[in-house]
DNA sequence: TTGTAGGCGTTATCAC
DNA sequence: GTGATAACGCCTACAA
């Protein structure tokens, strides 16, 4: 009942051909080897039969699985459905296909999903795990195998990496606040072990001073995680503050969320009383009220030049190490406005601060 | 530098034994053939060099790729990640891993991707494609490829699948409705070629019934898509009506956004003015205003139901096709509210009707 | 209990 | 230009 699987020596006997010519005329590559006359023959034979070459044995031999592991923390992270679209898009087009790997930020499983995937024989790596450090990369470099970094970039050695401009998105944040009247411009920055956490820090700071103004070191909170819960207990410590700031550019957008939800609390509104911005644009964010003013990334677009990259790699381009940066785009939407008139610092209390 | 690969001869040699014999050691099923001492003597070998078995070589051998295809319409969809992941944790525990391919619903990517999956022989197939007909599943099962539905149902062949109780899922929501009094009570439904559009519309009659209302069939209006935009139209339809409904159960979340919109546009106010009933529970939905009342899906048990069927399917379980239903949760947020007491039908006129 | 030999389907390297 | 041959790494009758 199940067909029996049609291989290459049953192309080459029914176009009359030794199994070897038959694989020579096969390939694109090599199909100048061969006569005019058999290729036609033998692709002839290949399309009437159905046949479909072995990927498993072609890569026994060949040592190229055509198969790219990816390491992302978690898919059900907004951020990564998109940057995976994006992979597998360019690699399918090229005949790649992408195992997914998700580490949960665990480097005990990051370590493990890396191991099952060499073992798996990948042609390459796209890495996109969070934390700064990792011997993976060592390993990897041991190995010689490709490897393509997204949204951080390697310390020791250098790998080719594609993130989005994080310095330049924070800019953004602060020249719009700033335009509109801002001073007393507050920073919830994420996770400090995380490159986009500290660089949106970083880009803070310089923000601030390229616009002219300076840096309250009271109205820079860390928060530990990227999380609701985080940015709305860094905003009640902000609320708190004697001397109150009147925008807040948070580290991401669950941050900002968490903002709203302080705000609420407090009884304030947003952005009459505060200004807000995110980062990262995520899905429906628009819908909320008010609609998230934010910085969008461009995460389908990181995806593809990843996957560019990688491909690069394992095409055996030992060109330079490119570093590609993305331009983020800003998203002016309701939660920013100007800032009030003539309102003194603190003429409201938290309700409950 | 790059470390030559590790084989079962290395291993076999160090442990002073014949290939075979190491080959026997390493794999649990055939140890017992194997003497206590050359076993441990093989481990121990095969531990010291590092040994990783070659998945392709295996393969190649057991016909046996390890991998199974699963077909999305769209990674950005956001149901779908936790599907996913449901999926690749079952799998991965026992050792298998998924391929991920996105048809953006249409039928020619669809075949395409499949036929690819089938070329890197698969050993199963997950496919979660939205459309009701399909000749993969004939061509599937000419091939005697295990293959497990998520989400919807066959109807010529039989297949096991995993999907989530629909017309349950609806009668909860009538019910609810119900419950706050409200008798004039709206379907918005979804696209009628997809399974879940149509059984919720199908559930949504049976509801109405199991609950003793009438269904105006003015109060039912078809969306052609699970989109916001749809909702919306067809909730503006829902308030031009001389006869205003008191309540909407929409076909999805996506849907009652749209409500969401369409209310905002006519000056009304939800729960205050209607009712909004959604469906799913997506992330985040939770934060909008108000925060909307709708059905959860247990996505990511759906994805390691359907792992957990196919893994035994490509076991060679021959038993009885499973079909299985997962019962949906009902999430009461703030879109829904008694039916307002005393106020005729169609006491406020929409705005922009 | 262990060794021998052959083959899974393909491609690379010879020789003709 | 084409055919023969070997090998990729592993598994498994079969023989010893």
């Amino acid at each position: 009942m199940s067909d029996p699987p049609v291989t290459l020596r049953d192309v080459a006997a029914r176009a009359g051909v030794h199994p070897a010519t038959a694989s020579r005329a096969l390939s694109p590559e090599t199909r100048i080897l061969v006569s005019e006359e058999t290729a036609r023959r033998v692709l002839a034979a290949a399309r009437e039969l159905g046949y479909r070459p072995n990927p498993v044995a072609r890569s026994l031999r060949t040592r190229r699985s055509h198969t790219v592991g990816v390491l992302i923390p978690d898919l059900n992270n907004p951020l990564f459905p998109p940057i995976v679209r994006g992979l597998d898009d360019r690699l399918a087009a090229s005949g790649y296909v992408a195992l997914i790997g998700n580490t949960d930020g665990d480097d005990e499983r990051e370590r493990v999903v890396f191991e099952q995937m060499r073992a798996r024989h990948v042609d390459g790596f796209v890495l996109a795990t969070a934390h700064l450090r990792s011997t993976l990369l060592a390993e990897a470099a041991r190995a010689e195998l490709p490897v393509v970094l997204v949204n951080r970039l390697a310390e020791d050695y250098s790998f080719p990496s594609v993130s989005v401009d994080n310095e330049r998105g924070v800019r953004m944040a602060v020249t719009h606040l700033a335009a509109l009247g801002h001073r007393r411009i507050a920073h919830i920055a994420g996770p400090q072990d995380l490159s986009t956490g500290l660089n949106r820090y970083r880009g803070f700071v310089a923000a601030m001073a390229a616009s002219g103004l300076p840096v309250d070191p009271g109205l820079v909170v860390f928060a530990e995680r990227f999380s609701l819960q985080e940015g709305q207990r860094c905003c009640r410590e902000l609320l708190a503050l004697p001397e109150r700031c009147t925008a807040v550019a948070a580290g991401n957008d669950m941050l900002a969320l968490g903002c709203y939800a302080a705000l609420d609390a407090a009884g304030l509104r947003c952005p009459d009383d505060m200004s807000v911005v995110g980062f990262n644009d995520m899905p429906f964010i628009d819908l909320l009220k008010p609609p998230l003013t934010t910085v969008r990334f461009p995460h389908y677009q990181v995806g593809t030049e990843a996957a560019q990259l990688l491909l690069e790699r394992i095409g055996g381009n030992d060109g330079p190490v490119k570093i590609l940066y993305l331009a983020p785009e800003f998203i002016t939407r309701g939660s920013t406005a100007r800032v009030p008139a003539d309102r003194g610092p603190a003429d409201r209390v938290p309700s409950d601060a």
